[in-house]
DNA sequence: GCTTTGAGTATGTTCAAACATACTTCGGAT
DNA sequence: ATCCGAAGTATGTTTGAACATACTCAAAGC
């Protein structure tokens, strides 16, 4: 009827049972918390085996997509969007790895003078031009972040680039700078009325606020970046070690 | 004097599978790059299927602490990221910087189970009776946080030693164990009824709000640790360093 | 000497089957 | 009617087996 496996592909059948069901999770029915198919159903149904079936469902519980219940079913996790370091804190790296869509509500690029924060970040004179990058960024349901960069003028970024793309991978490429030293502070603010408007959320509500610096292999900063993230639900997370 | 496994454990053998890997893979010649004991050979060793190893390994390999390779072998990964932090969240050490005094405006340490994610993060039964101790504390202005931390059976402590002093100093001094690395995650989330009245905030105030275990040299969860930090003006800071 | 081939090795994929365990539900006993 | 236990359901664990595939290394072939 709908949803096919080829035994005869060079793709193992876990993948493809795991791209299936990334597919068929999508649908509004599993968001609404209807239960998956039972695995044997599934293996019958796509004439594999239930082992096979259950590996490429773990793959999905392994990412927190999906959720299984002993005895009960296999349902659509809650969403709770996690950031690991692994990702080294990219927004579209982490939403690619859960599955879903990066939806970018708005992306800005233009020269401002650098205000006195920046100024010292950058440690240039107050007023010098620098490129400002607004991003307003989230999934098909709503905002998540509002992300605010400033760029370094020793970069040479014209202002052109292309911004919808991952940002470090795009800095790699195009001018060969790689960030490898990050200072963040990190606090709760509330929400107050044009954030909130912008992010979707009541004025007021809890919000987590990244304020960080970022240098390149050489210890040079490269950006200073401001995000405020939509806090219902949303979690940094790091792994620190002391040496 | 080999690892063994138990298999009229209630744990599953893949569990302990892992568990034993996690310690093994700590041995400095595994650092230094030597292959694991291939799946065939472990399944024999530990009187099991290889399936169940492949199980145990995975877990691993999806966190990113293994690397398989198909025709050669399985190997501890290239750690990647890495991260420091200055004063090592001791927020006495940081207030004094500051120069202001620290107030516990309350302390309290006893014995309660374990419930789920403590268990979790301490590899032990839930209802393990573990030490709790919970400190509000703050400046004289006001309490400035909530802290809420359970500590693994492991280190004996008694609940009557001095937790008005330096945590991990006294920790070090009294049993000889040393924080080595942090796992955490930090969120903004809205203060409720009870928690905005200990912290003396509005309901609904923000809260910044941070989940964490806690490991020594060995790499053994010590502690498991929430915090509230009261949003106004508080500021978690910390460096990231990329390798 | 250099390339090709092939045997050997270790992981990768898939299957069928059995039993364990957590949870739900429904019917019977109190 | 309420409580309790048994039957049913769906996932959780484990096994053993077979074959596929990527990689290594060395011997055979040019």
């Amino acid at each position: 009827m709908k949803h096919q496996v080829d035994p005869n592909s060079k793709v193992p059948l876990h993948s493809q049972v795991e791209r299936m069901l990334r597919t068929l999770i999508r649908q509004p029915e599993y968001q609404q918390g209807a239960f998956l198919p039972k695995e044997v159903d599934l293996a019958n149904q796509l004439g594999i085996s239930r082992n096979t079936v259950r590996h490429g469902i773990s793959k999905l519980v392994n990412e927190g997509l999906l959720v299984r219940k002993k005895g009960v079913g296999t349902k659509v996790a809650q969403r709770k969007v996690s950031t690991r370091l692994d990702h080294w804190a990219s927004f579209s790296g982490e939403m690619k790895a859960k599955g879903m869509e990066v939806v970018n509500y708005e992306l800005e690029s233009r020269f401002v003078p650098a205000d006195m924060e920046v100024a010292e970040a950058f440690q240039v004179s107050p007023g010098t031009k620098v490129l400002k990058l607004s991003r307003l960024r989230g999934t098909s349901e709503g905002p998540s972040l509002l992300s605010v960069s400033w760029f370094h003028p020793r970069l040479g970024l014209s202002g052109q680039e292309d911004f919808s793309q991952p940002l470090y991978q795009m800095l790699e490429r195009e001018i060969g700078v790689y960030p490898t030293v990050s200072r963040e502070e990190i606090s709760a603010i509330a929400a107050e009325k044009k954030l909130a408007s912008r992010l979707e959320v009541r004025e007021g509500a809890p919000i987590l606020f990244r304020r960080r610096a970022v240098f390149d292999s050489d210890g040079k900063a490269m950006e200073f970046n401001k995000v405020y993230y939509q806090g219902e639900g949303f979690t940094y997370s790091i792994d620190i070690e002391r040496k």
